[in-house]
DNA sequence: AAGTGGTCTAGACCACTAT
DNA sequence: TAGTGGTCTAGACCACTTT
């Protein structure tokens, strides 16, 4: 006997149910992550090998090792080759926050609307230029919304758009860019019409903290000071051309993101 | 023949390279990513079926699963029992922020440090009590700390933990409970001494936009008024009973948190 | 050498969706 | 009924770590 597997107790009496509605591999992960919210497997400790639970648990080595994965990417676990796998510790950093969260937040979809406070043809100054990658003085379309949610002003957000008759960038799509994304959650590929034709590839956001200035204050109808969530986003077509610069600016007071760490039951 | 494959064409010549280190269903859900990322594969499009990538790649079915179960994992598809495998639209909601990228920003782990400004025993008032889960006038230790980087104050936290002589809290956690694991990442199960003993089953963590006070202006060197991030966190120990409550601020001009949608290379 | 995680296959079977 | 995703197995083989 080489590598003595320490304390390895072969846990629970739990089993696979090979009727459920629930595939073993599932069940497998659960009985496994139910072992360390219960304590019997803390952090640092060592799992059963691979070969123990197959044994334990009367399943094929593919079936656990599909379990195992499932804990490695829920980030519980860590599987070093030749050594075994162990629970991982809390940590602060493995913190997640999703900006789908919001939705949830602006729940009753009946309550939410956007109102469009203007929208018209600007030159590009120096700033949009870059961001947008266009020469300095071209024109883009220039969006100012207003983002309602139980008759608050939520968000007040500006965009700039390509303005480009030869680019496919017209009405459609300047609905779809971002609003409906924010709102429309995981929005469906299955369009009523057939093509969900989207010509954004990718994107990229990022969150800040700021101040309201007067006159964000007075749309979100607010007093100054106040602190601030801002949401930038820049979007890409397929040709990985920038086609919309904009963000969203939204009162601290109404937003809160939260998430957890650790060992969860379910 | 019933359900017909539409546009599903036969992608690419690329091909899977049995020699590579990179294993069979990593290089195909490469190969599919890539071809959307080449918009070959456009959001709201069909994959080509399963057993099209087997005969096409020459892989088993479990390979070609394990690959589409990565994409699926990563958001860039959905696969629908029956239908088909498609390719998603791009969704804002979909950004994910991660508390980790603060350690990128503290980089230079040479620079960084923990000032501790003030440890004492304090009765609980009503908030505290109620967030510790103890009674009010209870005595909890509270502790205020500054973190540095770069000779810049980065960090005020201040944090109250369960003062209990009958419970293992001592001075050891006091050191790991949010701080080590705010720096030390993914905080390696491996410790020297053998045995890592982490008595932090979970937590919660939350994140706002606020306002800094007078004194935390003061503290982190700052004129008023300055928008920050505050992270407020709660740990719970294995008997799910909260161990410590604290939070985080840190300067909005410092922190920037960014992530992509969508479509990305590599 | 023994034990560990990691990959891969060939084929069986099931559940769902479209026609 | 045919095509689709989804689960599962038994066994082979490999790479790594420990003793």
């Amino acid at each position: 006997m080489a590598h003595r597997p320490k304390n390895t107790v072969l846990l629970e009496t739990a089993s696979i149910d090979r009727d459920s509605f629930e595939p073993a591999y599932a069940q497998l992960a659960n009985i496994l992550r139910q072992n360390m919210v219960e304590g019997l497997l803390r952090p640092g400790s060592q799992l059963p090998s691979e070969a123990q639970l197959v044994e334990r648990y009367g399943v094929s080595a593919m079936t656990v090792r599909r379990a195992i994965n499932i804990l490695v990417d829920q980030g519980v676990v860590t599987a070093e080759q030749g050594r075994g796998t162990f629970v991982k510790p809390v940590t602060l950093s493995a913190a997640t926050f999703q900006l789908g969260q919001l939705e949830n937040l602006f729940g009753n979809r009946e309550g939410t609307n956007v109102q469009l406070l203007e929208t018209r043809i600007v030159a590009a100054d120096e700033r949009v230029a870059r961001k947008l990658a266009i020469h300095e003085g071209k024109r883009t379309i220039y969006m100012r919304r207003l983002l309602w949610n139980d008759n608050e002003p939520a968000f007040y957000h500006r965009e700039y758009l390509i303005y480009d008759p030869t680019r496919p960038i017209v009405e459609a799509e300047l609905e779809v860019t971002a609003l409906q994304q924010l709102f429309s959650g995981t929005s469906e590929a299955r369009s009523e019409t057939g093509i969900t034709s989207s010509l954004l590839k990718h994107g990229e956001i990022s969150m800040e903290a700021t101040l309201l200035d007067e006159e964000e204050a007075r749309l979100l109808k607010v007093l100054q000071p106040m602190a601030a969530f801002c949401f930038e986003h820049l979007f890409y077509d397929f040709d990985d051309k920038p086609v919309s610069w904009g963000w969203f600016i939204g009162r601290a007071d109404r937003l809160r993101f939260t998430t957890q760490v650790g060992l969860i039951n379910a």
